[in-house]
DNA sequence: CGATTGATTGAGTGTGCTCAAGACAGGTGG
DNA sequence: CCACCTGTCTTGAGCACACTCAATCAATCG
């Protein structure tokens, strides 16, 4: 199987898709919709009409601002969906942009009918990779409330090269962070200026190497070890679904 | 429709089900498997074979322990799903535990094929639920990351009350907290001291009073405009589907 | 009854914030 | 080519919110 979709290649890598279910989802990415940086595509309060397959390019979702700053609640990658959060309410709490440019496929919230009308077994694995999405945001609950800075900070770029990794976007221990320190400070719920100190810190010891805008890890064992990362997004256990005859 | 399942109730009030859905719901809770208080339910690493319908009490989803204190990642209530965000992975990553006594009924994992099989809409409703436990993790990784200790706790004390107002479990501004401080702690990420200090400055200041285990609120509009609190689980949307005839 | 668990209060401390100033780079217009 | 932006990074000094440690009190239970 060999379309020009993210999704589907993204999809393949949790389970093997039917003829059936790769073209759904090859299908939602007919329409190419270009995006410069910095966009906004979605307002508090507003509703989202279409949902949208990322074919390229990063999207961020913030919520609003308090105390001068606001909150960077989830990155999204090159073939992600997005905005299944939003299904449950026809007003946004939050908001949504994009970081760089990228290319937008929208397509209709019915099509989310005939996907679960027609492909039960996509729908399940939506449905799990969400609940993959629900644990990692218990971890990073956790990690707001339970852990130090230096710790969440840790825990960030561990868990953004994860995710780079599984989407094929990080070849190794360098990767790309095109956020600014102020911006990171958003992700992690630090001020820019404590950031600044941490990464500084980090640097000098030798556990990182800044070369902006990619980072490298140097000290994977022990980082992996400071903070007890576990990679949520390698993959799904689909394994109670059955699998069908294409 | 008068089934005697808490979960039919619950779906109900979200959305009109066919009798077809709703015994497929009730069917669910055929096993009754009564727990006592504190029982652990699931442990990190283990896998979580069986879904839950939480018939009564109040459940728990912990992390691991972190300088000595333990984060409440999610507080279930009587009429809800347990086990469907570790539908994804084999190895759970958070405990779960009865925190009073209660009754499980449990339901084989085969059972979502099922429902995805052969109720979509029903699957559908699921995911729209699941996505609005996402944006009630987004608040509260909001709240965790930019609010005071204060605005955390009232924004706890109003969704906690707001939660159990859906559940019809709370009469009016009165309902109860089965927390000790220490606990509360662990949901919005403080010490137990200081949740006391916060407690009895509220008290102080005439806008809760307390009775355990109940609380009441006694400026609700003040706390609501405080903290810019938000309904999130009142109601959700789900007009994309279409209603089937049953 | 002690024993245990939870609430309460005091005193002192530290992590991460605030305020502020300066360095540096890239981009723009004259 | 320079002057002048503006955005980002960097560093210093001081501060405060929430934590730690500790002791006392109240309530419940075996």
């Amino acid at each position: 199987m060999h379309l020009d979709s993210c999704l589907v290649s993204k999809m393949e890598k949790y389970v093997a898709l039917t003829r059936s279910e790769a073209t759904f989802l090859a299908d939602l990415e007919k329409e190419h919709w270009p995006i410069p940086a910095g966009k906004t595509i979605l307002r508090v309060g507003e509703t989202l009409r279409d949902l949208y397959v990322l074919k390229s390019g990063w999207a961020l979702v913030r919520s609003r601002v308090s105390r001068g700053r606001s909150q960077i609640l989830r990155i999204y990658l090159p073939g992600e969906i997005i905005g299944l959060v939003e299904l449950g309410r026809s007003e946004a709490l939050h908001s949504l942009q994009m970081h760089t440019k990228g290319v937008l496929c929208p397509f209709p919230r019915e099509r989310m009918v005939d996907l679960y009308n027609s492909e039960p077994r996509l729908s399940a694995l939506l449905t799990a990779l969400g609940s993959l999405e629900q644990m990692a945001m218990r971890e990073q609950i956790f990690s707001l409330s339970r852990r130090s800075a230096e710790d969440r900070l840790v825990e960030f770029l561990l868990s953004l090269q994860d995710r780079l990794h599984v989407a094929n976007l990080a070849a190794t221990s360098r990767f790309m962070v095109p956020f600014s320190q102020a911006q990171i400070g958003d992700v992690v719920g630090l001020t820019p200026v404590y950031v600044n100190r941490l990464l500084t810190k980090l640097r000098q010891e030798g556990r990182i190497e800044i070369e902006r805008p990619y980072i490298r890890i140097l000290d994977q064992d022990g980082m992996v070890n400071q903070v007890g990362f576990r990679s949520i997004y390698q993959r799904v256990d689909l394994d109670w679904f059955p699998s069908q005859a294409a």
